[in-house]
DNA sequence: TTATAAACGAGACGGTACGTCGCGTCTTATT
DNA sequence: AATAAGACGCGACGTACCGTCTCGTTTATAA
């Protein structure tokens, strides 16, 4: 749900005809249904807005881009990631990477991200939003600091470094070289990242 | 070279009015200024050509689009990035990835890669143009190699990997979480990257 | 008036923002300017958008053709000829077929003229909207039927081939022959087209 | 045969590369064909090259307009019309009235007039040059001439205006009206033409 | 027999205009 | 107020032809 309408419901005497709840969801399903069919670059407010039988100024009065449009979609369907739990740190990264992988290349949100990364790079604010949510790296800083706890891995690692170390390669192959995606590159990647965080003997 | 050119040459007996060299020139350098003024998102075929002093089918008639001309650029001023030769493969490493920071930081080029690359999404033939020559990743590549031969990198290494352990930080911050990109960023990846890569003693 | 703009009285419930009636008036405007200034071939709709301070959209949306935007102009300031009444036809046919020559020889209609019927020979709708207006042709199938109830002219005679000998002659100079236009024409013609029409004494 | 050719002969000295008459054939010849297939509107002097398999520059060379083409292929295939011989005025302007109402409306002479008229009126060169040899006109002349020295028409008669009298509505039905031209019209044009004009008895 | 001059094909070139798309804003009547 | 509807100014798209030009390649005649 976006920030907008939680403020709407504290601020909650407010005057005049009220939106329409429905407005909003059959714009974020025509969004859906139009990345699906067209991808984000064909992707049009004025379409989305036929699409959901809307009219364009409903669509504006909500969402100032096509791209708020769709990280406003994301926030929505957010995968509900839940923490992988396999007892190691290796299977644990290993589950969520595996997971990034699946979404990036089985879903629409692979079609997705490339577009939004362009228009993120014109709009700091849109960045910050998309990446409020669509990071799951924050949950691997999550298991990293699980192994620390543990006594899995050394506690003076450079935690942010060994998050980038695994989600970069991820990155570089999907955005930049097109080299394939797989389970396998997943564990070759964590292993590599963690080679040098198990605790001295 | 690009292959094209060499082809060029060879099936000289062109027909017809042989294209104005001058063209060329005055679009790129157009597109180079449309660059630096108004970024990626702000470049058109239009205004290539208004500033070129150029027909816009001038322009149309060599390159089909907004992404083909920008690799074009890049391919005409690519950057002979000399390999380093530091004596160590850690200097090496070291001293590319600072080169590559710089040109994504302090460079045009930074402003127009996020734009590429959504194009590129949807383009397999540009996308294959452009890491033809974009890419400084097979100059780790090289560097990799000789520190295997020297016997100073160990040679069951994957080599891919290293290497993707190496550009994918950087490409991970640079797009995606926007946390600054420093030399000393460049080294702590090299020194993580190449963690299990000495020789056995 | 055209049945359209009764119909659009009748619809007055309409939605969504209504049109601008000042962007009619400055794009008709504009096209009669032109049309003075350039001639029907020179006429362009880029140019009529420009000269009407009006987005080219703007003229699109009301008129699909360089052809249809003319027959508007001429409906909008169609010569609202009065019939004349001279006492006998000889006299209103002859001055009906002189103000038309003069029409033809003095304004800018006879320059509009010869492009208009190359238009509309590709488009029916175009041609009979056109003869709607255009023709001054049934005010003098109005002046030989005054002329038939006056007992001037015989009941019998065919109205209508009456009405082509008047009106061809002029049509075939001034297209065709390109001799000139003269009262002095006309007053012959009519001499010629009423021959057999006197009643038998 | 165009004049420039005329002159080619006299001038017969001319040094260089003769002109190909296979060009001008191919060329009249892809002209008609396009006729047919897109009319006058549609005819390009780009499509007439590509059609006759010859370069634009070898078309343009020849002519200088796609008017001027039409009319040369006009020339060319100038429908050799014979002279009508019933033995009488009216036989033989019926029988070539009803001739060129056969050629406008049933073969692709008809398409092209209105176009022509378009261009005709902007170029006064042109008109001449198609009244030249489009114009039946001067045989209907010719006939009334005849008329006259048989006795069978007054010597007095104006034989402009009674051959515009015919032509007229000829050209006004079928530019302007739209009405059929049929065979019947025809032949009551020419009686309401002649009507005056027999000898006095 | 060799110049030389023109024709020819091919296609580049600067232009102009086309008709369309989508933008983001606006104006209206309705709810 | 929000909404549906749609007009509006705007910028750019990619295309079609225009008429001119510059090439390399024939193909005749004249020197």
């Amino acid at each position: 749900m976006p920030k907008a309408q939680v403020a709407e419901i504290d601020l909650k005497a407010r005057r005049g005809r009220p939106r329409d709840a429905r407005a909003d969801r059959a714009i974020l399903d025509a969004v859906l249904d139009l990345l699906v069919e067209v991808g984000y670059a064909g992707l049009t407010i004025e379409g989305v807005a036929e699409k959901a039988g809307v009219a364009k100024t409903t669509v504006y009065r909500r969402w100032p881009s096509k791209a708020s449009l769709v990280v406003a979609l994301g926030q929505d369907v957010a995968t509900k990631v839940r923490v992988p739990d396999t007892g190691t740190v290796r299977g644990d990264a290993s589950a969520l990477l595996r997971d990034v992988i699946k979404t990036y290349t089985k879903t629409v949100v692979g079609r997705v991200i490339p577009g939004l990364i362009a228009d993120m790079a014109e709009n700091p604010d849109l960045a910050e939003a998309t990446r409020g949510y669509l990071g799951t790296r924050r949950i691997m800083i999550e298991i990293l600091q699980r192994g620390i706890s543990r006594g899995e891995l050394r506690p003076d690692i450079d935690i942010e470094l060994t998050a980038d170390l695994m989600y970069g390669p991820l990155a570089y192959r999907f955005l930049i070289s097109g080299a394939p995606l797989t389970a396998r590159f997943a564990d070759k990647v964590v292993d590599a990242a963690l080679l040098g965080s198990a605790p001295r003997t």
